[in-house]
DNA sequence: AATGCTTAGGGGATATTTCCCCTTTATTTT
DNA sequence: AAAATAAAGGGGAAATATCCCCTAAGCATT
């Protein structure tokens, strides 16, 4: 039987080392490779890296964060089948990952036994959701989980997190490398596809989407 | 012995009425008042109703959340000590609390007695944080808790809550019934209290502080 | 009576945001 | 090969936001 590739995503260096040991007495597993950011996830695949079934993402990292890089995922890798695995249990959070794609989500401080019957459900089933999760997804009316098909670009994406800033778009533009007229038209495009009518209706949609954490 | 005089604040009209008939049989309290909104609060002061000791204060509620309602009691109503009595267990709003002036925060599931010794030191002692509180205290390094003095005016909270909209300045005037020119004041006053230097710094700090909840 | 604070309002200038319409070039899809 | 799409850039105008400095009435403190 082949083992199932899977990369581990956390900042937190002891968290992702103990992982990694633990998922590796599991015969069934095999960890390709460990990340500390979001951003690595984007440069890994990016350099044409090998393709694991499974990423075990954390949320909270410095660079890019794990719903950042979940959505960039589920654009340029919709194959691998992205579980959450979070410290936070807030509704918010566990919303804004599933809606960027997750097929998951568990709290770190789960049973081993749990985390191995998780990945292996992801991997034939499809997806895996704790009982915490079901309730806040019933609570929540399970509204546009799946209608919304928003995907932002890489460059949206980084737009809008700069956007969430005291910077000017001339600033923005600078630190994008881009003129402002283009700057300009990431705006007008995130306006529609966000339906904002000023920069704030921007700044609430990151946040309540979970694209910047304060 | 005198009574503590209590009110409770709480939108969930089940919740408050269990806890009211919960603290009636504690013959150390007497509950003069449950109000259902943190709006109701501010409208009860202002009428010179008799005033509490202590007040159980929920955070989320439609109209003025507890954390405003706090704010609101610092400067108004000093003497009274704020229990947070809450569901959401986050740091971020647990350090708004705090911020805001409340005295003692429990989640909502404890044991009955649990309150009523909270309620007894916090009427003793003057401050009650279980142990989760602690840590949460203690891990984000409590910065500024104490330093941040920071003290809104009514007007200003006002015009801060309508800042986290789509809405221009102008429009905000008309629903503040002031001229633009003052509501220019407010904004200017508010980039210097919170050292803001957008409209996007002002709802940051609106957000942090959960004066806005998403 | 004088001082200070709060609340409300204003003038005038500059910077930024927002809107609408348009071009080019490369890549992807059909 | 043709058509659609993504990514970058632009002109010009109107609406808003930001800055700095100033006035006046009301109220509380000293």
């Amino acid at each position: 039987m082949n083992k199932i590739d899977i990369i581990i995503v956390d900042d937190h260096q002891l968290f992702s080392t103990a992982l990694h040991s633990l998922i590796g007495k599991f015969e069934d597993f095999n960890v390709i490779k460990v990340l500390n950011d979001g951003a690595e996830v984007v440069d890994y695949f990016k350099n044409g890296n090998p393709v694991p079934e499974i990423i075990l993402m954390d949320i909270q990292m410095p660079i890019m964060n794990g719903i950042e890089a979940t959505i960039w995922l589920k654009k340029n890798q919709p194959k691998i089948k992205v579980l959450a695995l979070s410290m936070e249990c807030d509704e918010a959070t566990i919303l804004a990952m599933l809606r960027a794609g997750a097929k998951g989500y568990l709290l770190k401080d789960i049973h081993p036994m749990v985390l191995k019957h998780a990945i292996h459900e992801l991997h034939n089933v499809g997806f895996y959701y704790t009982e915490n999760v079901t309730n806040t997804l019933l609570k929540s009316h399970a509204e546009d989980l799946n209608t919304n098909t928003i995907v932002l670009k890489d460059r949206e994406l980084e737009f809008l997190k700069l956007t969430c800033t005291e910077m000017t778009y001339k600033q923005i533009a600078e630190k994008m490398f881009l003129s402002p007229k283009t700057v300009e038209n990431y705006r007008e495009a995130l306006f529609e596809k966000l339906e904002a009518k000023t920069r704030i209706g921007l700044v609430l949609y990151a946040i309540k989407n979970k694209i910047v954490i304060l």
